[in-house]
RNA sequence: UCGGGGAUCGUCCAAUGGCAGGACUGCGGCCUUUGGAGCCGUCAAUCUUGGUUCGAAUCCAAGUCCCCGAGCCA
């Protein structure tokens, strides 16, 4: 997956600093803390599809266990049967090897230990350490006390440790009803650490699982499980997020009291991005409530969105390493993750050309019934993709933004009078404008010099602007989703959130111009690069009859800033 | 108010007692058959106040601000 990075490192031998994470790890394996053992996780709850920020902690983890020699486990977190759904555990494993994270054959699932768990619960509660309380949530709520003030000690806190066992066994079987009991931890009610005031580590839930269907009715609550889960697999450290800190505390209780294996929890500030939402539960409120087409809308920042757009994994991993790891909140620039992606597109997608806006150009001195093939470069990047036929012929199409009957001082593209490329094919000079009764321009007439065959002048004349076209008699029709940010604010969020939409964030165009080549190779999935406007990927709404394109990202466009600066 | 964390260019990440550096963005230039790409340059920061020290982003003290925590969610 590193590649590009490796080989990058190579050429400056300069060591690049360790992040926070790979300093402690690296003291560990000096200090032989895990017998120089490296082995890390991405623990996904299946209740929802991954984001950009979940592709951080897993390039985090997995890039950890490969710097490291270690190894790398995918673990579904599925302790809440109410939430869960076989559908996000697809999701999650096909991005997970998109983005190119290989777990080998080390794909587990928390409900794959339920039956330890229990066992642990009954060691724990046979210690004494662990207790059924009668209390309902509500009361349970009541007495955990504040942020300032104490807790009060459950009633059924002083049940025989023969009670408990009893109880436990009886929840177990099914005897009593959801939300009647659960199972405690017996540890500090008067904890400033409210994690620490008797957290239950049982509830009762009459539900199926996706993987245990009926076996059980009481699940096990993420603090107890969590813990264990990393502890079973011997995971050495267990990178989570920063909302973890004042859990770490009591996972640490649970295994000393388990006098089980204990990894090394070490917590990270998340992924958040300018112009988007990354919370989970704001993304399925777009999702449901229809803002957006399903989870893997190209505008979501979910990674089968990015897919979806035209995103690359390499691209991501780029970005992850970019952007780095550490402990403060922050909030990177959306520009990075774009960056990224053309630097990669760049090097990598096929060039062809396509009108979105198309203005008619005729060119009055080339015989209508000519018409010829110009070769073009596929990639001049990378000349080993070889080129390709373009056909042209007497009417073309060019972008309408091309061209300006009234032209401000550095606009270098088509005006009467002026001479411009067509790229790969001749010079041309705008000689007519035709116009309706409206005033709108229809038409543009010009003239070719033949000599220019290639778009090359024989005699060193110069032209300062290049133009993309499409011969009108062989153009093929797409329709083209033009993407912008989700959200007009920097950082949305709130109450309010969904106010702070962007109402322009999809644009359709029913009907663009594109040269036959790209029409012939269209396949969903396929990226190129539509010369001078920007990346783009096929749709998989795609069918034999109908094209359907995305834009990934526009091009750097220095012309767009210039003329948004004329304007002010 | 209690506990836990955090504060460095506009943004993200470095510097681990010794010249505050890189990337993105912005700005300027060179180059260009993509106003793309590439190349070069440039603006731009140590939360505050004290202290220790020859020397502090770093150590100490006090303060300020921000984030997380009172689910039978994860």
């Amino acid at each position: 997956m590193h590649s590009e990075s490796d080989a990058a490192t190579e050429n400056h031998p300069e060591k690049q600093p360790l992040n926070f994470i790979h300093q402690i790890i690296e003291e560990d394996n000096r200090t032989g803390k895990f017998g120089s053992r490296v082995h890390t996780r991405f623990p996904p709850e299946p209740n929802g599809y991954l984001h950009i920020g979940h592709a951080k902690a897993i390039l985090l983890n997995y890039g950890t266990a490969v710097k490291y020699n270690g190894k790398f486990n995918l673990r579904f977190d599925d302790t809440n049967p109410i939430k869960e759904e076989e559908e996000y555990v697809q999701s999650i494993i096909e991005d997970v090897k998109w983005l190119g994270a290989d777990y080998e054959d080390r794909l587990f699932y928390g409900s794959d230990y339920f039956e330890q768990m229990y066992e642990y619960a009954v060691q724990l509660t046979r210690k004494g350490k662990a207790y059924v309380c009668d209390l309902s949530a509500e009361e349970i709520k009541a007495t955990r006390g504040t942020l300032t003030e104490p807790g009060q000690e459950s009633p059924y806190r002083k049940r025989s440790i023969a009670e408990n066992l009893d109880l436990l066994e009886r929840m177990k079987a099914g005897e009593f009803p959801d939300g009647s009991r659960t199972l405690r931890a017996k540890i500090d009610m008067a904890s400033p650490n409210l994690n620490m005031r008797d957290p239950v580590m049982y509830r009762i839930l009459h539900a199926p699982h996706h993987r245990t269907g009926n076996k059980w009715c009481i699940y096990p609550m993420y603090d107890w499980a969590h813990g264990l889960e990393d502890s079973i697999e011997r995971i050495t450290h267990s990178l989570c997020t920063l909302e973890f800190e004042d859990h770490r505390p009591l996972y640490d209780w649970f295994l000393i009291e388990l006098d089980a294996y204990r990894p090394q929890q070490i917590e990270f500030a998340r992924l958040n991005l300018t112009y988007t939402v990354m919370s989970k539960r704001r993304l399925l409120e777009l999702v449901k409530k229809r803002y957006v087409n399903g989870w893997d809308d190209p505008r979501m920042p979910t990674i089968s969105g990015m897919r979806r757009r035209g995103y690359t994994p390499e691209a991501i991993q780029n970005f992850a390493e970019r952007i780095g790891v550490a402990k403060r909140d922050s909030t990177v620039d959306v520009a990075l993750l774009e960056f990224s992606v053309r630097e990669h597109l760049n090097k990598i997608a096929p060039r062809f050309m396509g009108v979105l806006n198309p203005l008619k150009i005729v060119i009055d001195n080339y015989p209508e019934d000519r018409e010829e093939l110009l070769e073009a470069i596929n990639n001049p990047e990378d000349l080993s993709a070889g080129t390709r036929q373009v056909p042209f012929s007497r009417e073309l199409y060019i972008e309408a933004d091309d061209f300006m009957e009234d032209p401000p001082k550095n606009f270098f593209r088509l005006a009467p009078g002026r001479e411009v490329r067509l790229r790969y094919a001749y010079f041309i000079t705008c000689t007519n404008v035709i116009k309706d009764s409206d005033g709108n321009i229809t038409e543009v007439h010009c003239s070719y010099d033949p000599a220019t065959s290639g778009g090359d002048s024989p005699n060193g004349r110069k032209v300062k602007g290049t133009l993309h076209w499409v011969s009108a008699r062989h153009a093929r029709t797409a329709e083209v989703r033009l993407y912008d940010r989700l959200f007009n604010v920097e950082n949305p969020g709130g109450e309010h959130f969904l106010e702070q939409l962007n109402p322009t964030s999809l644009t359709i165009v029913d009907k663009c111009y594109l040269e036959p080549a790209l029409a012939e190779q269209a396949v969903p999935g396929f990226r190129f690069q539509f010369e001078r406007l920007g990346y783009f990927c096929i749709d998989p709404d795609t069918t034999p009859t109908k094209l359907v394109l995305n834009r990934t990202v526009t091009l750097r466009d220095t012309w767009a800033k210039i003329a948004q600066k004329q304007q002010k």
